[in-house]
DNA sequence: ATAGGGTTAG
């Protein structure tokens, strides 16, 4: 006995790790327990054919008790300690479906001279779970401290543990010995390795490595569009898809697609989605749902729900994400019955909804102003569906009743609600009190935001539309002071339009534009033709930059006109102008969209934080100004 | 001689 103990616990001590000392101990007593002497583990290795039905064997167990009988079995024959038998053995353990890891722990802790390969298996083991991925970590600098060199495995898997524990320190040290190691040229090492900086939110980092990979193939290209997408660097992703078109290593596959599909639907980009779409037709991806659903999601995010439509009829196989991306595509372009009709359609269907489902068709009844329905689909998704209401829900109930004018109600049932309101609902509801000139709920609710410290510079610049609406002008000065001694600062808002596949972007005043000249100029001969039809610049209801006065604003250059004129002075005539707002279209240039799309004879949509504005023959397509 | 890399479909 004293033999058993004395060799477990030098291997332990070799091994540098006082957990590894203890369970050592532990593991001397079960031996002591058993009775089983332990002498020389290889002693006996089995021949060939004992190994191979070992293995066997090994893989055929499917419970933990059927392991530990064999584990029995094999140590009684000195077989345990084999080293490819105990390998098998410790996978069967160390992953899924049993995925032990304590277990695997304490029985990989009995072996008296762990290999590489068995570090590897138990740092994988580690990697895939979130719990235990720091003892992933803590294993390989344990391996590197008993002197095991580690190869291209052992830090990939490290790195996976790294992503998981979310440790930039352990990685950067892993990525040196990489080095160290000479496994730099290991592209799918290089892969994790780029997944990891992204994670970690270092996309100079990780673009840094994918340019050092040799030879770079699709996962490493979706890698690095995964971390520009991340990292919100949206309009990268389309030159990225470009790149990969053009390089001979490889070709765009279907999860490439999905990337870029989204970042066309975030950047309003309708001809580069349109020529995704090709592409994924002449790759024959369009029968992929998950393609198909992407496409719908582009088309109408791009607000082109005619095209939305196109792919959703050509489909075969329709499922929930199916027809709630419909829904919502229908609803948020203003075709709120439509959309409802879709939702009927879609239980004629056999398809059962989801709350994401609801969400659309809630929606639908905030976009197009139907207060009675949307109170009845409330009602009935949770009383015939079994969907409880989570905050999205109660948000579009609070937007009906806001946007209907009935923003007591809307406030009662924030109030009311068993969710805790977070800021966008607050949001939500200033908003209404804007629209409907609410001031002094629209104090409560700024009251509330602060409580939630999540006040905005927009918060307070609703809050000062509000106060303007109603002609409280010793409000404003006050509000505008408060934000000025509280340092809050307005972000510009910038709008974006794309040409030929190009995305342009401008802000209020744009200095930075290559055809800035031309675009002011036809600015200037827009508004003239624009007055003359009886556009009137809107000074006093809407108010967005805190420093300016209202003579500044009245001749300033918002960021969407920007972007309008752009479109009428660089696309022919007839062509629909697509503009996106990333924050709330002003009043002024809902007007001034509106007289233009008569004047000029062009459809114009605009695509703001809420919804879009489909403008055609001086008419807007939205409720919320007239 | 090891279950080498990446996915947001609403």
């Amino acid at each position: 006995m004293e033999t058993v103990y004395s060799f477990l616990l030098s291997q332990s001590l070799r091994r540098f790790s006082v957990l590894r000392f203890h369970s050592a101990v532990a593991a001397a007593l079960e031996y002591q327990h058993q009775h089983h002497p332990l002498s020389n583990p290889n002693s006996t290795a089995p021949n060939a054919h004992q190994e191979k039905t070992i293995i066997s064997l090994t893989k055929s167990c499917t419970h933990k008790t059927q392991l530990l009988q064999l584990q029995t079995h094999l140590l009684r024959n000195f077989h345990f300690y084999n080293p490819t038998v105990f390998l098998s053995f410790l996978s069967r353990i160390a992953f899924p479906p049993l995925h032990d890891l304590s277990y695997s722990y304490k029985i990989f802790c009995q072996f008296p001279a762990p290999n590489v390969l068995l570090y590897n298996t138990m740092i994988r083991a580690h990697s895939l779970r979130n719990d235990v991925a720091k003892n992933g970590v803590l294993l390989y600098q344990e391996m590197l401290h008993s002197g095991i060199s580690p190869n291209a495995l052992t830090s990939m898997y490290a790195t996976k543990c790294c992503i998981k524990f979310g440790s930039l320190f352990s990685g950067i040290q892993i990525h040196a010995r990489i080095l160290k190691d000479g496994h730099q040229s290991d592209s799918l090492l290089l892969t994790t390795l780029m997944d990891f900086y992204s994670s970690m939110e270092k996309g100079s980092e990780a673009h840094k490595v994918f340019d050092e990979i040799s030879h770079r193939d699709t996962v490493a290209w979706n890698v690095l569009i995964s971390c520009f997408m991340r990292n919100r660097r949206t309009r990268d992703i389309l030159g990225l898809f470009d790149a990969m078109r053009n390089s001979n290593e490889c070709q765009p596959d279907e999860v490439t697609c999905l990337f870029v599909l989204q970042a066309c639907a975030n950047l309003n980009a309708l001809e580069f989605g349109e020529r995704v779409h090709k592409y994924i037709e002449e790759h024959d991806f369009h029968n992929m749902r998950n393609v198909c659903n992407s496409l719908i999601v582009m088309y109408s995010r791009c607000g082109c729900v005619e095209k939305a439509y196109d792919v959703f009829k050509g489909m075969v196989n329709r499922d929930v994400v199916t027809w709630s991306a419909m829904i919502s595509g229908l609803a948020s372009n203003g075709y709120g019955r439509d959309a409802i009709e879709a939702f009927k359609e879609m239980q004629r269907a056999g398809i059962v909804p989801d709350d994401q489902t609801f969400t659309g068709v809630l929606s639908a009844c905030s976009h197009s102003g139907l207060v009675n329905e949307g109170g009845m689909f409330f009602k009935a998704m949770k009383r015939d569906f079994g969907v409880v209401p989570n905050i999205h829900h109660y948000g579009c109930m609070v937007d009906i009743l806001g946007r209907a004018g009935l923003v007591d109600e809307a406030y009662d049932l924030v109030i009311s609600m068993p969710i805790k309101p977070d800021a966008a609902m607050w949001r939500t509801l200033l908003g209404a009190c804007r629209i409907h000139r609410h001031v002094i709920l629209g104090e409560r609710v700024i009251e509330h935001l602060i409580e939630l410290k999540a006040q905005e510079a927009g918060d307070y610049v609703l809050l000062l539309n509000i106060y303007s609406s109603v002609g409280n002008w010793e409000k404003v000065i006050e509000v505008r002071k408060l934000m000025k001694d509280k340092g809050i600062q307005t972000t510009p808002a910038s709008s974006t339009i794309e040409l030929k596949g190009r995305v342009h972007e401008f802000v209020a005043d744009d200095v930075f534009h290559p055809r800035k000249k031309e675009i002011y100029d036809k600015l200037d001969e827009i508004n003239q033709q624009l007055r003359i039809a009886g556009y009137v610049v809107e000074i006093t209801s809407e108010l967005h930059n805190v420093e300016e006065n209202s003579k500044q604003y009245a001749l300033s250059y918002h960021s969407e006109k920007l972007a309008i004129a752009f479109g009428v002075l660089a696309t022919p005539p007839g062509t629909t102008i697509r503009v996106a707002k990333d924050l709330r279209i002003f009043v002024d240039c809902h007007n001034f969209a509106k007289i233009l799309s008569a004047v000029y004879n062009r459809k114009v949509v605009i695509r703001d934080r809420n919804r879009f504005h489909h403008f055609q023959d001086g008419f807007c397509s939205c409720n919320d100004y007239w």
